[in-house]
DNA sequence: CCAATAAACAGGGAAAATCCCCTTTCCATA
DNA sequence: TATGGAAAGGGGATTTTCCCTGTTTATTGG
């Protein structure tokens, strides 16, 4: 660990007015320092590539036009693991919350956002990693609890990589190889899963698992 | 048709300096006076379904947080066809305004806004119906010819009704029953696309028919 | 520590659905 | 009349789906 000073921030935000005040707040903060500006995901990329110091926190907005949050997290968490991303968004629905922690988002914001919270999620970035307010703890909850549907949510590791193979147009039995499990296997999680999520077919995975935001297209 | 004055129009844009200075210059045009704003679908609907006075034009902001544009014009277009929306958007790409078209918006305006441009698009709207600006026609035009993969989208009425029962849990059976065909020409239709799409089982059709915005979740 | 229980994993077998290649019929229309 | 598309079909290979059984591997309570 290092001295609790001068630690990095980017900011990726569309609207340049609020992404500027955001600048000067974070600027107060003793420890922090905005290093650089992006107006979008691609934006981003193309900073990112170009210099060699990179940022150890990202405030990302999600609503951007060209390369939405939603790709840029992803792509941060591709290629640059290590960089903790704070999202901004404007809506707080449990489904976009969840888009971005599966994309390995560190901590959520709604955007109006008072100096001290900000200041809290900052720090809390740094010393344990993430940030939860309690609105996310509050979904990630929920979305442990069935669903709208009486459906339970609650996925193992082996069922989910067996949704998301599933997902695609792998037969069962390539499935069965790339997992490394008997064809019969995967039969039992497929008549499982059926079970469980009242789905009739193949086509009715793949739209539950849309839904629910494990996979994207 | 009645005389070329006083046209209402509804805005319904997240960004309220926007909204307010389109307003101002709506109002600034003699034939066009704003009814009222709503800051989302959400919002929208309530403001449409408790007065009785609707707006002919309504111009649509995409991005927004709550219920987006995209939903907002397919609630509009099965609730209120008669409504003309005017979308509004920072993007341009093909897949978003081919998504607004589809779901039967009668005119599309990137976001940097010229009074003239406006002005045009509201006239012809009323006029004419639509207004397309050239861009729009562009992408109309491309979406006809081969895609990234070098193929060609341009479905005949059955194949898309097909396709998008087929992204149901509907057996090909009772597939044929609704279209009322028999299964045998439905299975045509099926190894057709299957072979022109280059796609190898249903789920292959459903993850194209989402990609390109045929249909939607 | 050991038995009871749960779970993950694997198999057999059969019916249904999907997938594929090919032919025939019908009909519009150039 | 010829051409081409849409609809319908035959027949067979493959895959998916379903139900039931059995084995192995934790896990937990006595």
């Amino acid at each position: 660990m290092r001295p609790d000073t001068n630690h990095t921030v980017g900011i990726v935000d569309d609207h340049s007015l609020f992404a500027r005040s955001l600048e000067k707040l974070i600027n107060s903060f003793p420890q922090f320092k905005v290093i650089f500006h992006a107006k979008n995901g691609l934006h981003l990329q193309e900073k990112i590539e170009a210099s060699d110091v990179l940022p150890e926190i990202i405030l990302l907005d999600i609503n951007m036009p060209v390369m939405d949050g939603f790709e840029t997290a992803e792509w941060l968490s591709l290629n640059h693991p290590d960089i903790k991303v704070l999202a901004l968004s404007m809506e707080d629905d449990e489904q976009t919350i969840l888009k971005m922690l599966r994309r390995g988002v560190k901590g959520y914001l709604l955007k109006d956002i008072h100096p001290e919270i900000l200041n809290t999620a900052l720090q809390e970035l740094n010393e344990k990693g993430y940030y939860h307010s309690e609105k996310v703890s509050e979904t990630l909850l929920h979305s442990l609890t069935p669903d709208e549907e009486g459906r339970i949510l609650d996925f193992k590791e082996n069922e989910l990589t067996f949704i998301k193979l599933a997902c695609s147009e792998l037969t069962y039995k390539e499935i069965a190889v790339m997992m490394d499990l008997s064809p019969k296997t995967i039969d039992g999680y497929r008549q499982d899963l059926f079970k469980r999520l009242k789905i009739k077919n193949r086509v009715g995975l793949v739209i539950f698992a849309l839904k629910k935001n494990l996979i994207h297209l």
